[in-house]
DNA sequence: CTGTTAGCGCATTCAG
DNA sequence: CTGAATGCGCTAACAG
């Protein structure tokens, strides 16, 4: 058999130049059936060897490989996936809210370290809180069906997921509880978190403190708050609503906001921050005023180099780590077929003192 | 050949329960036979609809998109790319050295902007500098028919990578020139940013300038070294090799060198770090030594809150924003059928003084 | 305008 | 241990 292609190049055993020897036309793709040519075997045997099958010799099973390696073949796994009983393409989706965003691409890397070790691509993409976004591309990943799906809700209703759910599409939220849809979900403890930051504020002796928010039609932004109210409740303190701003979408917004509202008569003397760039923001504001050392802050998030700015920024820190991880220990399981109900998963937050959380009330100082 | 998919848009207006009407066998997906047998058509037509090709009566296009919509029927887009001309899957796959690094994620969003909306989506992974991670994760893009793949590479041949080339998929590296292999490159202007920064430190009257590198096996670390030479010689200034350090390949690393650096008898006056995580230890060393006012630094590659430290940290900015959008732009455009000459093309970096950087030379502080 | 036939690359079922 | 036939979901090339 082994004169049949008489033209073979003197593929010396020594010159391990591979790949270069049967070229194949341009644009194609060598298939099963060419590997099982070349190697002068049924494509059966190929597809029994690629899946690492029993039940091949190992005469033939060399002769496969071989060829696999002359011809450099790859399994289609779309095809494969089509034909394969429960039709897994060892590909999931995550769906964060900016991956530019600290918090989401460490939470990216740590699903990625659960996926790649088991042979799952991972195909990402950014939300920026538009639930139109959230939509198109989850049937984007659907239409090329992923095995999963992990999604860190950008709008406030999930039921239009139900059919894929059905289909088979495991699916766990992230960071913002699944709404109007029974699957698993892996939260921070935004209100416990948030209540231990702002009563860390009040041991300091502070009465006068204001909660800086982003958006407050996002949950988690709501459960922030409540934290905060939470905790002035337990403390005897009132609530001034004067000192509460929400929907600080940037950075820069947060500055303005922050400005202004330490430049106005009896301003707060500490300031809780519910997301990291409110705080970077809030932390801006404060070096131009030159205040950052006689006005508090603890920020709900940590962030990168939040300990070398001068003073240290507290923080309630999140996990994004443990929640990526856990999402997609959670996701594979399901996937693997487990069937319990579904369940919500929470990661405690962490209160990291770094020296702006620590500062007593200071006296007014405004002009 | 656009990788445009038009798909029809679910949820009839009025109804946002939806999709319960005809159940599916669970853990089934409806196929175009189920969408033309309860539409009471061909599944050509369907196929028609879903492709918006044209030559469909509007009462059958409405009757079938009804169907689709009952269903909640989606394409399987692994199918069609297995039977339609040039086997396209609107997928690309993009390598980069650690998506938690906000270099990598800020290039990542970029590329993700421009895939997106062509209906493009995206695989990611990190490399974290291994070559073999590299083949590997290429192999398994490569197993899924991704259409193109945008790589920052860890090794330092890619010639494996000719027979993927050959079968038609679109590569384009990133960060670092591909090595044996003709594609396209997108760099950033490591020589002369490298140059640039430690003539600044040379035109604050600084003589003895140290530089801080991680490893020195990476391309882009040589060539940022060389512009550090190339600018001590137009100086006239000679080369201590005392004060090179390399292969700091964590922050750690790179503050206990420079501890060590500034600690030792007649140490620099400045220093020019190559990387953003050694320039980020070199601050923290600095704030230990409590010497971040008299030894002037200028780093390669920008950093967020960069400038809110104290003194802001003068840096060499990269534009990874640019880089991402021009790497996917030329990606798409070869995947457009673009087969002129592989091209390598050049991304400017600046200079962006914020106060570390213009130190001038202070005395010895040593102990 | 609509439908039929064939086959993409592969795994499954069943026969040797 | 090996292979031939069948069909996954879909589109291309052709009929009507």
């Amino acid at each position: 058999m082994e004169g049949q292609l008489p033209e073979t190049t003197g593929t010396q055993p020594g010159t391990p130049v591979g790949s270069a020897g049967r070229a194949l036309q341009l644009g194609r793709r060598p298939t099963m059936r060419d590997v099982a040519a070349v190697a002068g075997v049924s494509l059966k045997t190929v597809s029994r060897v690629v899946n690492g099958e029993p039940g091949v010799s190992s005469t033939l099973g060399r002769r496969v490989r071989d060829a696999i390696d002359e011809l450099d073949f790859r399994p289609n796994i779309g095809a494969r996936s089509l034909r394969r009983a429960g039709g897994r393409t060892a590909t999931v989706g995550l769906l964060l809210e900016d991956v530019s965003n600290p918090f989401s691409s460490t939470l990216q890397r740590a699903v990625e370290d659960v996926a790649i070790p088991r042979g799952v691509m991972v195909f990402t993409a950014s939300l920026d809180e538009d639930p139109q976004r959230e939509r198109e591309l989850t049937r984007a990943f659907s239409a090329r069906r992923a095995d999963g799906l992990i999604i860190a809700p950008a709008s406030d209703d999930q039921s239009y997921l139900e059919s894929e759910v059905r289909a088979g599409t495991a699916i766990v939220c992230i960071d913002r509880q699944a709404r109007r849809l029974a699957v698993d979900s892996v939260l921070t403890t935004n209100v416990d978190g948030s209540k231990a930051g702002v009563r860390h504020l009040i041991e300091q002796g502070h009465r006068r403190i204001a909660f800086l928010g982003d958006r407050h039609d996002i949950t988690t932004a709501q459960q922030r708050y409540e934290g905060y109210l939470q905790a002035l409740a337990e403390a005897g303190l009132p609530v001034d609503t004067g000192l509460v701003l929400s929907d600080l979408t940037s950075q820069a917004l947060a500055q303005a906001a922050a400005v202004q509202l330490l430049e106005q008569p009896d301003p707060p003397t500490a300031l809780f921050t519910a997301q990291n760039l409110v705080t970077i923001g809030v932390a801006r504001a404060l070096r131009h005023l030159k205040r950052e050392r006689r006005v508090a802050v603890v920020g709900f998030d940590d962030f990168p180099l939040a300990d070398l700015l001068d003073p240290g920024i507290t923080v309630v820190a999140q996990d994004p780590t443990a929640i990526g991880r856990l999402a997609a220990t959670v996701l594979f399981d399901r996937i693997g077929g487990n069937d319990s109900p579904p369940t919500t998963h929470v990661v405690p937050t962490r209160l990291i003192p770094r020296g702006s959380g620590e500062i007593g009330p200071q006296k007014n100082l405004t002009a």
